[in-house]
DNA sequence: CCAATTACGCTACTTGAAGTATCGATACTA
DNA sequence: TAGTATCGATACTTCAAGTAGCGTAATTGG
């Protein structure tokens, strides 16, 4: 039998889901600013202090959201150009769902001025996606930190001053300039 | 003489350098988040009130303080490439600078989800910066504009990412990257 | 000198959101 | 049934953006 068997006391209901549901559309309608707890929650159908219960800030909450929103990354090409462009195409359509681009955005710029937060972003979500490029690619560390620097940083800079996502033309266009410094 | 006299009333005190400086002091002492309107005008030696009657929100006193401490872009080079590789090189090391950097990315994430203050960062700080190298590369607008999104957003991402600017050696990577884009 | 005008410093206030504290009720385990 | 941990609800604290009002200072024009 595991270790671990079910541990005493009231169970935690199983709402994670439909809190990461109710965070991007409600960052999608009212964009990060006004995206609260409070409204999260009530999106959600839930009491505030049981967000505050599972995640402890609501950065932490936004980064955990993204993680779940991303998921693996498909490593899949021919070669090392097929493969990074794909996994370049993934996360520019990622980025351009409803409420995702706003809620990286948002989360981004909360952590450039809190340690805390880019902690987690970067342990949470960055690290995941190059330790497995890394490996795909078989680049060395700061290369694959350098590529994400400037897909993700174009992609959310476009959203950013637009308020739109890129367009498959420019997508386009950062792929091929990105596989051609790729070599 | 000037068609505009000296208008009736007390004048304006001559204090926005000194807003300017105390801005990026206390965002690179304190960074965005705790920079607040407060502690700038204390910082500055003026009252809170003073800074609402100049500017009317932070955002728009970040993006004031941006452009006066930006300048106008040198033009600099032999042909195209070198003039956009000193383009690209000169907006690294403002980045850089103490302050200067934390502020943009707090700004830009303030705008992401407020179009007013989009408005204000698109057309006080991106356009001038847009027009002058359309003009001095000889290319389309959407064009600059993704070059603007790709120099920006990467150096923007690692400084949100690692709190610290780029290194010349990254730097030299994204000058040679979008040079060979830049055919 | 004096009125009108405009900016300043100061204090107090409103508003909104993050995060915390408490408590009764509920759903489990042993 | 006792113990434990979660939930919802309400209230609260804290902090920062932005506003209002007032007495005062600096300037122009008569």
């Amino acid at each position: 039998m595991p270790a671990s068997t079910r541990p005493p006391g009231r169970p935690r209901t199983g709402v994670d889901a439909a809190v990461f549901a109710a965070t991007l559309r409600t960052v999608h309608e009212l964009g990060y600013a006004h995206a609260t707890v409070d409204r999260i929650a009530a999106a959600a159908g839930i009491a505030k202090t049981t967000v505050y219960r599972r995640w402890p800030s609501k950065g932490a909450l936004i980064t955990a959201c993204l993680v779940d929103a991303f998921g693996p990354v498909p490593l899949t090409g021919a070669d090392r150009s097929a493969l990074l462009a794909n996994a370049i195409r993934w996360i520019a359509a990622k980025i351009g769902e409803p409420g995702i681009g706003a809620a990286f955005a948002g989360v981004f710029t909360d952590a450039v001025n809190d340690p805390a937060l880019r902690q987690v972003l970067s342990t949470q979500l960055q690290d995941p996606y190059r330790l497995v490029l890394q490996d795909a690619l078989d680049e060395p560390e700061h290369r694959v930190l350098f590529f994400i620097d400037v897909v993700v940083g174009t992609l959310l800079h476009r959203m950013g001053m637009t308020g739109e996502p890129m367009t498959t033309t420019d997508v386009d266009a950062l792929v091929d300039m990105v596989l051609r410094a790729l070599g």
